[in-house]
Parts: C-alpha cells; sequence; structure tokens
DNA sequence: CGACATATTGAGATCCATCAACCAATGTGG
DNA sequence: CCACATTGGTTGATGGATCTCAATATGTCG
C-alpha cells in the first residue's frame, strides 16, 4: 500500500470521539472464514467492509474463464468491492479466504448512517478512499512502466511477505503475468 | 469514465444548500491557459483543483525521460495530482493544456476548511473520489485483461472524442502502447 | 501410498517495442 | 513565395519478452 497510510488512518480513528467508535463496534461483528470460503461472490451485493483480524485473503474476478486476483489482504487491511460496495449493485468480484480468517464485519447500511451523525466518519472513509485510489494509481504505474521482472522484485521488495505467504499462482494473477514466467523470473534470481 | 458518475455528482451538487454552493464560488475564480501551457508542473504541490470548463488537457509523468500520459481532461471534468493534492507534497505529475483552457479553479485550502463547515462538501468530495477509484479500477482491469487492440477498441467505443481531438502520441501512452503499434492498430482496423 | 494441487522446465508462436527511414502538412524566416 | 525545419503520423525489419501448450517434477494431505 502506500506509505504510511495505515498509520494515517490509525491516527485519524485515534482522534475519533468515543462515541462514534462505539456505534462503529455496534454496526461490527467478528466472523470465522475456513480457507478457500468467500467472503463475498460474485452477483451479491456486497453490504460489508471485511476488515481482517486474522489470515489472508483475496478479491478476484473472472474473465474468460479464468481468475484474476487483484488485491491481496492481510491483517488489518479492508477487503470490499469498491464497484459493488459503493453503488450497492451487484459485484463482479469475489472475496476469498486463502487462509483462514479471522474477520471483522461492518454492516454497509449502518455505517451509512452513522456516517451521517458523525462527521468524523464521513472523513474516515474519505480517508480511505483517498488512500486506496492513491494505492491503485501506483499499481496502474506500475502496469504503465515496468516489466513483469521488475514488477516481481519490487513487490518482493515491498511486500516480502506476499513472497512467503501467497501461492505462486495468485501471485502471478496479481502481478498481470503467466504462473510460468513467474516461475522463470524466480529461477534466474 | 464510469457510468454516469457526472450525473451522480451534479445530483449532489445540486442538492447543496445555497450557502455551500455560494462558499465554493467564492473559493474560485477562472483562468486561461494557453496551448501547452502547465496547469501544475511536477515538483510543485497541487494547491488547487482545476475543472475544465473548455478546451482539453492531459495529466503525464516523466519515467526515464519519456512523457506518461495517464488522464485526459475534456469539459467538465476535475483535473488534480491526486498524491500532490491530498498529501500536499510535491507532484511527481504534470498537467497541461493540450488545446487553449479556460478553468475553473478552486483552492486546496479553502476547501479543505469548507468542508469542516458544509458535510455536503465533504460528501460531495468522498464521491468524487469513490468515482475516481472506480475510474482506476477500470483501467486497471483494462492492462490486466486485454491487449493493444483490445484497449484501442474499447477507447473507440467508450471515447470516440478521445481519438478524435487528441494526437495520437499522448493517446499511445494513455493506452500504455508505442505511437508506432497504435499507428498499425489503426491501420489494420 | 495414491491423488490432487502446486510448481518447474522446454519449445514454439505471438505480440509488441525499438530503431530507422520515410511521408505529409504546417509554419517560418529570408 | 520558396527553402527548409518542425511536428505528427506511417511503414518496414528485427529482436526480445512473454504467452501457450505440454511434459515433468514436487509437494502435501487424507
Amino acid at each position: 500500500m502506500v506509505e504510511n497510510s495505515l498509520s494515517k488512518i490509525q491516527q485519524h480513528l485515534a482522534s475519533l470521539d468515543e462515541k462514534a467508535r462505539e456505534a462503529i463496534e455496534n454496526a461490527t461483528h467478528i466472523k470465522k472464514y475456513q480457507k478457500n470460503e468467500y467472503l463475498l461472490q460474485a452477483g451479491e451485493i456486497c453490504k460489508s467492509g471485511f476488515q481482517i483480524v486474522s489470515g489472508v485473503a483475496r478479491k478476484f474476478y473472472l474473465n474468460d474463464g479464468k481468475e484474476i486476483t487483484t488485491e491481496l489482504f492481510f491483517t488489518d487491511d479492508i477487503a470490499v468491492s469498491l464497484e459493488s460496495y459503493t453503488l450497492q449493485q451487484p459485484s463482479k468480484e469475489f472475496i476469498q479466504a486463502i487462509e483462514p480468517c479471522t474477520v471483522s464485519v461492518t454492516n454497509y447500511q449502518a455505517f451509512q448512517e452513522l456516517k451521517q451523525k458523525h462527521k468524523g466518519l464521513l472523513e474516515l472513509d474519505l480517508l480511505m478512499t483517498e488512500y486506496y485510489a492513491l494505492w491503485l494509481e501506483a499499481r496502474l504505474f506500475q502496469f504503465h512502466t515496468m516489466d513483469a521482472t521488475q514488477r516481481y522484485m519490487l513487490l518482493l521488495k515491498q511486500q516480502p511477505h506476499f513472497v512467503q505467504q501467497i501461492p505462486l499462482t495468485y501471485l502471478a494473477s496479481y502481478l498481470g503475468i503467466s504462473l510460468e514466467t513467474l516461475s522463470r523470473i524466480r529461477a534466474r534470481i
């Protein structure tokens, strides 16, 4: 992600007043998912935000019957299908536990209403959306300017835990390259 | 852009109360730019949002001395360097008039303060940021799944005015392909 | 152990970038 | 008003990166 995005968001969270934080608590519950279980399936409307408490998850869509992984989630990351979540329309994406996950699930509708009551939550939502957009821009930059090897090396440098914890199949599609090419890149270095 | 994004934003704008709209007016002024003139240069901090009243502009960055065009702006579009704007740090991107432009320039700091006073403006900012993120996701999808020809065909279908009004050099880099390849694609169809 | 998912390796085909030459339209200075 | 530079686009030849298909290996788990 973007440098320090978490810390800035944490900071904002810390500055929220007690009532707002409590209100969010009440709209949230903990849920556990087994490996390969879906937090969200294509076709469903994304009616919750999913914050990973522990475990690993991924977001992907199907294109020509092939799974394209678009995002990987670790502890503290928040997973939603943005299009489905913001527009409350059927999702094109799946969100799936790669490892058994404990997830903090916050209801969309409740959060919408809370944003009306607590300006701090509205600001928080804006902040998170901005950071997501910055992350998307950074990713687009990589596709625009780097070849497969460079993208992999950058991932290795910035997210070494990805490489350790994620099956190559998912990593390859996340990097926009074939499994075979990724395997060869790894052999070469 | 994302379908109907403008209309949803317009709708929100229309529902703003009079005071908020007036306040924005006061933080905004009109500025004209000649062809090739910069609205924002790399290194500067992006202290304004630029809404195109008329003309055409582009956003780009330099990579290995080459210009990579990342976004094209027509009437009503809002141009900012998101990273520089939201973090108020030096921009990596340039924003440049491709054609003579009339631009509605809104001061960052003033808008920040107005967002504190008028919840509707905060919501508006969130809405715009969400739509920008959705647009980025759609673009990433294209890079992830489509080859050069498919990306061009889609552009031709969804933004025919791009193809008519933008020099091929910029279009090619916007599509992430070389000028020569774009030329060949056009010859082939 | 057997079975199924996951990863490696090889060979051929394909897409696309690069380098280079060329062309057409436009504009400018003498 | 012509000669020439400049800008924007086309076309050709070549090489490299990466995909695809296919075969083989390496797990890993019941």
